[in-house]
DNA sequence: GCCAACGTTGGC
DNA sequence: GCCAACGTTGGC
């Protein structure tokens, strides 16, 4: 199994949205980098986990935990011409972006803050890419030994 | 294929 | 609002 961190502005997609889904479960959708594509197409899989990562928001940081309840599949978003994420590049017959499902498992009881995983930069969470100075991935993969950390942070 | 210019991200 | 960092674009 592996894990993640999915990165999301809260004003755009927030955990009060996947509380509202059916089955609390969204497709995550509207991925445009070609390193995040990959691990969407080829490296989630059913039942992995996440963590649901705030950015571009007064406090940054770790908001809830999700489960991948559906791998990469072709990102329908991109073949709407009136989604913001249309391109008209990718095709049914050769998808250019993917997408994947989540379904919450729970919102986390505060936000970890960003500022309160840094602290451990150096230390637990030394490698955490989300750290890395200047990262602007939304999708990442982390070690089990650091998303049962900041779990356990909670 | 190189690389400068530009746009975007995102923390602070 | 600032600025560092990065990805993309496009001229050559």
């Amino acid at each position: 199994m592996n894990h993640w961190i999915l990165k999301t502005e809260p004003t755009v997609f927030s955990v009060a949205d996947l509380e509202r889904a059916p089955r609390r479960t969204s497709m995550w959708d509207g991925v445009r980098n070609y390193q995040a594509r990959n691990m969407l197409r080829d490296d989630f899989r059913r039942a992995d986990r996440a963590l649901l990562h705030y950015s571009g928001c007064d406090t940054p940081g770790i908001a809830a935990l999700v489960r991948v309840t559906r791998g990469g599949y072709a990102d329908p978003t991109a073949f709407r011409r009136a989604s913001p994420h249309y391109d008209a590049t990718s095709t049914r017959a050769n998808p250019r972006w993917y997408a994947v499902d989540v379904q919450l498992e729970r919102a986390l009881a505060r936000i970890i803050t960003l500022a309160e995983l840094k602290q451990h930069a150096n230390g637990a969470l030394k490698g955490l890419i989300l750290l890395n100075r200047g990262n602007r991935l939304s999708v990442m993969p982390m070690s089990e030994a650091h998303f049962a950390f900041i779990l356990a942070l909670e």
